[in-house]
DNA sequence: CGGAGGATTGATGCTGTTCAAGCGTAGTGG
DNA sequence: CCACTACGCTTGAACAGCATCAATCCTCCG
């Protein structure tokens, strides 16, 4: 069973791509090279036998917010929707995990969101105490993770922005540019840009309504710069996109 | 020198006071004991050595987003400002860092955000690299501080909270109220809660402008929520306020 | 006393929400 | 093969909350 370690870059600099067989099947005796942070391949080794596969079909919960957290998980195929929900049932989706991506690194004892499957799903998992004991005897491989929940916290300071200063407009074409760029980033980049999430967790994940969304993305398909279809969206124009989203 | 480092608790489970005069001069021998991660005091002191102190005027700035980030800061009184601009000056508030509150601690060879002073302020301040190089020795310290981290991850969920789903009122509520646990938490508790921050600054931490703050700060007033005094407010209703705030 | 900066208050307008109806497609069963 | 339903998505019309614009009021300080 492996382990997807992603290469920890600075935004806008896509790493060497990886080929989408290593992610999608997470069996292969395949190595990931990272390209900042390598890591000693013996600490790969050393955090492969703690994991066990699980496997969740469509809408299963992986976790509730603010149960115990016990352990930590590593996607390999499917996405995640990560989430908050008020008592009066306003939610806010914090983020979708994909696959390469951690769940409950920052490893506080309870989790922090809830998380449910968009579609099939398989992840790594690890107990929780015995991937702290593990980790905390590898000062490499933690300050990696350390590194990586830095960029967590990094990219919730964008939604901060997002969520506080921009237009409904600039939400969604950010969010289009950001899943773009992850996609390039675990290698599967193609011209439709895949949502495997449905317009009413975009909505709650960019402070929008579900109309909202829907209207801004079918004035952006009027307009020719994306095309609407069914899964997803294909970019026409790439460079207003990216200049709607410009941070 | 002496170095803060808080208690790592859970939310609204505020730990054992501390006296304020530990935390506002930064000299004494007076030791912290953590409630959930103690410290074993060595790790304490092999911080030390590196810090040096720095003191900032008012609304001086510390460090600019994006700047290589050769430091880690450790607030020791006074109160930081952290923000975002976007080029059309659009401005993002994505938080305050008071007294016992680490800056730069993801350790990203970037800073994130900017950060400014709002009054003056005295910090330490760490050499990045050997900040690193220590600390990965030492895996509890290690542990602690990524603990910290995660606790930042999670306050920055409650934001995307608060900025994507809920109202002015509310907004204003929650920000109050956390404010207060901090307080408490730094053992500045008192019955006027001071804002050492202007009305502008508390909008762009909010995502509001600065005269819907203005009016609903009045209108909390006009209703006895609170009592708009100068510098800050004092708590009338407190179980109004909790209401209005309650996750 | 006078000026500057921050805060408050009022009038008006816009962006995104709410409410409601209709559309399209996939799945089911006659 | 074609109803029929279910569900997600789209679209329209009216509304509301917060933003914008603008004037005034503090309060501190020279």
């Amino acid at each position: 069973m492996s382990i997807h370690l992603l290469p920890v870059g600075r935004p806008f600099v896509p790493p060497v791509p990886i080929p989408p067989s290593y992610l999608l099947d997470g069996v292969g005796k395949a190595r990931l090279v990272s390209l900042s942070t390598a890591l000693p391949l013996a600490e790969r080794d050393t955090l492969e036998p703690l994991s066990r596969r699980v496997s969740l079909d469509q809408k299963e919960t992986l976790f509730g917010q603010d149960e115990p957290a016990c352990s930590v998980f590593n996607v390999t195929s499917g996405a995640l929707r990560l989430y908050r929900i008020l008592p009066d049932g306003r939610r806010q989706v914090t983020g979708f995990a994909f696959p390469g991506d951690f769940v409950g690194l920052s490893m506080l004892d309870r989790y922090a969101v809830s998380a449910d499957s968009l579609g099939p799903v398989t992840a790594c998992r690890f107990e929780r105490l015995a991937f702290r004991d593990l980790v905390c005897r590898q000062p490499g491989l933690m300050m990696h993770l350390h590194e990586i929940t830095g960029q967590e916290l990094s990219r919730a300071k964008d939604m901060m922005m997002l969520l506080g200063r921009r237009t409904a407009d600039e939400r969604i074409a950010t969010f289009l540019t950001g899943l773009q760029e992850r996609y390039v980033r675990i290698g599967r980049s193609s011209v439709t840009l895949e949502l495997p999430m449905g317009r009413l967790d975009i909505a709650d994940h960019l402070g929008l309504t579900i109309e909202t969304v829907s209207r801004t993305l079918s004035r952006l398909d009027r307009d020719r710069c994306i095309l609407i279809v069914p899964g997803g969206v294909r970019v026409i124009d790439q460079s207003r996109l990216d200049l709607l989203s410009a941070h």
